[in-house]
DNA sequence: TCCTCATCTAGTCTG
DNA sequence: TAGATGAGGA
């Protein structure tokens, strides 16, 4: 006996997604869910906090895995549909945009979870990797697809993950635009996972199985609903047990799957090729033999399903037998608005629908099963003929393209004109009559005239695939010799002879490169033993890098080469004369190198150290000036590697003057000049070397691009009319820079970085002050953009750390550190918990260790994968790093230069906030935005600011000025970004 | 010990 | 303008 079967829909959101219904609450889809014939419903948005708690305030358990509402929604349903309550599983749509193999990948996927704990650990997972899930029901993340399924897997053993419609070509496993060729690539060496793919609107089962790599998939089909009323456009029918395992078997493979509700795969959006805004829709075949460039524009046309199809098809059509049943619709109010002459959407049609729902039942089973005589009697001659044909699929279709639906028709304009609409009765149901209009039909118009456009082809322009050449590549060829592999300069500099050596290094020019080959060349070629050479960096950071560095040319003996922070070796130092040498407090820190000065003072040190090299030299205080001097004599072998141009660290008593001094404090000192810059665009360069010329600290400044590409941009400059539209602008150029992040994303920007290939992470937004950053972030966030801001202390700015551990305190007092944590992070499913967890850990029962260890920041994050994200940074923070994209905000005068209310900056003051500018145009490496606002609040008031005069040095030629937007409400703004 | 009021500051950061 | 901090009173 065949058991009974039921219809699920498993995508969907809520009312916390972008440009979603605000209908979308749980009464509501409960209601639609029985109106439409739906017996269970993904939940949809399940990462999202407020809809996570509405749905544990909301939802009760019922089958295993399942959840059904509380409240009885019985009152609300004519007595047709009365029966079980529509069940719900835990689901969520991700959005996931990053780069893998130098290629920016866009992948949407189903994540499903049995209970609401294992949906607040995944939720936990993604909060610790960074990830902003309060601003988008979908959340846009920078996490890789396959590390995205590991936090799923780990979340629940019976948790799983459904790609999502995977052909739309932006943002798909296997989309044109941004995916992959395989869903097995997608996910890598855990790619055995999934067992299930969700066909999308625009693809059916029949075109999904001319690609045999999709054999062993179950696919499904769900509505991805966006209001209530759409739930079930397409579903997936079940006759397994209503449970969740019993689902999870059933698309693993075991039977249960029966069949998919369908979409003509005309209809969706996607389907065929073209562009909306220039009238072409087209065939696959078209668009080859037009090369696949737009005749009206120019460029490449948006390839749709069918051809994204054709491209992976290694079956001819109708060669293999769907083994599950396939069911093509359309909605029933499509069908009443093409016979009523009426919108889909119009009063009339719902309350058509609504009279023959209560007379027949759901809206699914008034298409599919109904007899037509009932439908007749019901719902009119008229209806009846459409549903028959509809079952028939005898329908005329209009294919969707480049984001625009395709129409399915049922009736040829004259027969419905011919007809008076005499429909029953509907005159029972008391339902407001309207007359038949002429039918305005207004997405067909807007569809149906536009001819395929036939003019030749234009030529082709670059594909937006073609990744951009690695700019060190001429510098990386593999050469027999160390030395082979610098430029000129660099191996004058790195094979001068002992003695002082001088090495003055713009920005980009290969400083630590230059740096590692010397010492490396000493080691290996010069007989110096690595025990004798010490290397001090400023930052942790800098030291690992050129560990790193080391190890990679010289092998294992890099290990006995000191390399050291000022701090670690003055400590070193100290603990050498007196081993119980701690540091308890933070102002002992500033005490480390000058108790090392004094300490060698009173008894100098042996010269372990023959050769002594010091990275970012015009960047040492004087207590560091000192250490240096008592370490290396007038004569000795130090190499100091440095730009004074990038000295901006006067505040904390660095002081150039070092720098610029080295040639009287030792003897015969070298100096080498580094200016070929491989990092940056000419155009970027040549801006960078007029900034800084005014106040320059070399003679004759130059810095000369290592490769002219003359199709390099030029340096944007947009003049903000308020932060809030230089935030705005901001938001809009990254969306346009990755190509899109929704759907309703305007064309891409892709000169200089080509649209596929920048990621989120390849952005730096960076600024002047801190304050700045708060319109930023805010602004960023709210378009779905991920953003990450680096802070003094990384955890301090995780939600609710201090508060967290309070907590901790009172309500956990006993038990190890560990174990402490762990019972909050249950009881609250806390993501900072979570956070924390390996700290606490490593700390065990000692809990002052391990708030010592909070307090210093210690390196969590390197223990999970982080998303990627824009980068927020001030100028400072920027130093040494380099980015694709840079935007450079606040270029105002008072802020860039910056003033203080009541202060007048000297001429140094001055000549080094140059210099910061100088900084931050250096990190960008192909695109640079310069902006400017005419307000700005600093202390409490808003101001009138005036741009840089910094810019005035800038050669106008080498800049792009982006008019000023009209200033328009928030809400449009926003709407404009996605 | 907690609360209120006045005063000050608002900028960049690494160990 | 707003928040953080410290003094002083209840």
């Amino acid at each position: 006996m065949p058991r009974d079967s039921w219809i699920a829909d498993l995508h969907i959101h809520s009312k916390y997604s972008r440009a979603c219904s605000k209908d979308l609450e749980l009464p509501n889809l409960a209601y639609w869910a029985r109106r439409k014939g739906i017996r269970l419903l993904g939940t949809g948005d399940v990462t999202h906090p407020a809809w996570l708690a509405h749905l544990g305030e909301t939802l009760e358990e019922a089958e295993p895995g399942l959840y059904r509402l509380k409240e009885s929604i019985e009152h609300r349903l004519p007595p047709s549909l009365k029966g079980e309550p529509t069940r719900f599983m835990l689901s969520g749509e991700i959005s996931t945009i990053y780069k893998r193999d130098e290629r920016t990948r866009k992948v949407h996927h189903l994540v499903y979870f049995p209970d609401l704990e294992s949906a607040g650990r995944f939720r936990a997972s993604l909060v610790k990797a960074g990830c902003n899930l309060s601003s988008d029901g979908r959340p846009i993340i920078g996490l890789d697809s396959r590390d995205l399924l590991e936090m799923t897997l780990e979340a629940h053993a019976d948790a799983y993950l459904v790609p999502a419609h995977i052909w739309t070509p932006w943002f798909s496993a296997l989309g044109s635009k941004s995916g992959f060729d395989a869903i097995a690539d997608c996910y890598a060496d855990l790619a055995d996972h999934i067992t299930a793919v969700e066909t999308g609107l625009s693809s059916d089962p029949e075109m999904n199985l001319r690609v045999s790599s999709l054999d062993r998939y179950r696919l499904v089909s769900n509505s991805d609903a966006h209001s209530p009323q759409a739930l079930a456009r397409e579903a997936t029918e079940f006759d397994c047990d209503l449970d969740y395992y019993a689902v999870k078997r059933a698309l693993a493979g075991e039977p249960g799957l029966t069949g998919t509700i369908e979409f003509f795969p005309e209809e969706g959006k996607y389907h065929a090729d073209g562009h909306r805004d220039c009238g072409v829709n087209w065939s696959p075949a078209q668009t080859k033999a037009a090369k696949g460039v737009c005749p009206v524009c120019g460029r490449q046309l948006t390839v749709g399903v069918l051809a994204r199809v054709e491209e992976l098809a290694d079956r001819a059509p109708d060669q293999q037998p769907s083994p599950q049943r396939v069911t093509h619709l359309i909605q029933l109010h499509q069908v009443i608005g093409e016979i009523e002459g009426v919108g889909a959407k119009s009063k009339t049609v719902d309350g058509k629908i609504n009279a023959l729902v209560a007379a027949l039942g759901a809206e699914l089973t008034i298409l599919t099963k109904t007899p037509l005589d009932d439908v007749s009697r019901v719902g009119g001659e008229l209806l009846a003929e459409g549903i028959r044909r509809l079952r028939a699929g005898q329908v005329d279709r209009v294919p969707g393209f480049d984001g625009e639906y395709g129409v399915i028709r049922l009736f040829q304009p004259d027969e419905l004109r011919a007809s008076t609409s005499d429909d029953g009765l509907f005159e029972l149901f008391d339902v407001p009559r309207v007359e038949a209009k002429p039918r305005p039909r207004a997405k067909a118009a807007a569809v149906a005239p536009r001819k395929p456009v036939s003019a030749p082809p234009l030529p082709s322009i670059a594909s937006p695939h073609e990744p951009f050449e690695p700019m060190l590549a001429g510098m990386e060829e593999v050469g027999t010799g160390l030395l082979d592999r610098l430029d000129a300069m660099q191996r004058v500099a790195a094979s001068a002879p002992g003695g002082p050596l001088l090495i003055v290094a713009g920005p980009g020019t290969g400083k630590t490169r230059t740096l590692t080959h010397r010492l490396a060349y000493l080691c290996a070629e010069m007989n110096v033993f690595p025990e004798q050479c010490l290397a001090i960096t400023f930052t942790r950071r800098a030291a690992e890098e050129l560990r790193h560095r080391l190890a990679s040319l010289l092998g294992p003996v890099a290990k006995d080469v000191t390399v050291a922070t000022f701090h670690a070796l003055a400590l070193s130092l100290l603990r050498e004369r007196d081993s119980s040498y701690e540091v308890t407090e933070e102002t002992d820190l500033d005490q480390l190198v000058p108790r090392a000065v004094e300490l060698l003072r009173e008894d100098p040190d042996k010269l372990r150290w023959n050769w002594v090299f010091v990275d970012e030299y015009q960047d040492v205080d004087q207590h560091q000036y000192d250490l240096l001097r008592l370490l290396v004599p007038p004569d000795g072998n130090i190499c100091a590697i440095g730009d004074p141009d990038q000295a901006i660290y006067s505040f904390r008593g660095a002081d150039v003057g070092f720098f610029l001094r080295f040639s009287q404090d030792f003897e015969d000192a070298r100096v080498v000049r580094l200016t070929r810059n491989y990092r940056s665009s000419a155009p970027i360069i040549a801006a960078a070397v007029q900034a800084i010329a005014p106040t320059s600290l070399i003679k004759g400044r130059r810095l000369d691009p290592a490769k002219v590409d003359l199709e390099a941009p030029l340096i944007g400059l947009y003049p903000a009319a308020s932060t809030a539209d230089e935030a705005g602008f901001i938001a809009k150029k990254v969306d346009e820079l990755v190509g899109g992040v929704s759907h309703r994303s305007k064309a891409a920007d892709t000169r200089g970085v080509t649209g596929a290939t920048v990621g989120f992470g390849d952005i730096a937004v960076l600024y002047r002050t801190d304050a700045q950053a708060t319109a930023i972030v805010e602004t960023l966030s709210r378009a779905g953009i991920p953003v990450q801001k680096r802070s003094h202390n990384r955890l301090k700015d995780r939600e609710g750390v201090s508060a967290l551990i309070h907590e901790m305190r009172l309500a956990h007092p006993e038990g190890s550190v560990a174990a402490r944590l762990k019972k909050l992070a249950n009881e609250q499913t806390w993501a900072a918990a979570d956070l924390l967890m390996p700290l606490a850990q490593r700390s065990g029962h000692d809990l002052e260790r391990f708030l010592a260890d909070v307090a210093t920041g210690a390196e969590v994050d390197a223990l999970d994968p982080r998303a990627e994200a824009v980068t927020l940074l001030t100028l400072h923070a920027a130093k040494g790093l380099e980015f694709p994209v840079v935007f450079l905000t606040g270029c105002e005068d008072g802020l860039l230069p910056l003033r203080m209310p009541g202060k007048q900056p000297t001429d140094d003051e001055i000549a080094e906030e140059r210099r910061l500018f100088f900084v931050g145009i250096t990190r960008a490496q192909r695109r640079l935005f310069l902006s400017h606002s005419a307000r700005r609040t600093r202390f409490g008031t808003e101001r009138e600011t005036r741009p840089s005069p910094f810019l005035a040095a800038i050669d106008s030629g080498l800049l792009e000025s982006y008019k000023e937007e009209a200033p328009r409400r928030p809400r449009d703004l926003q709407l404009r970004l996605l």
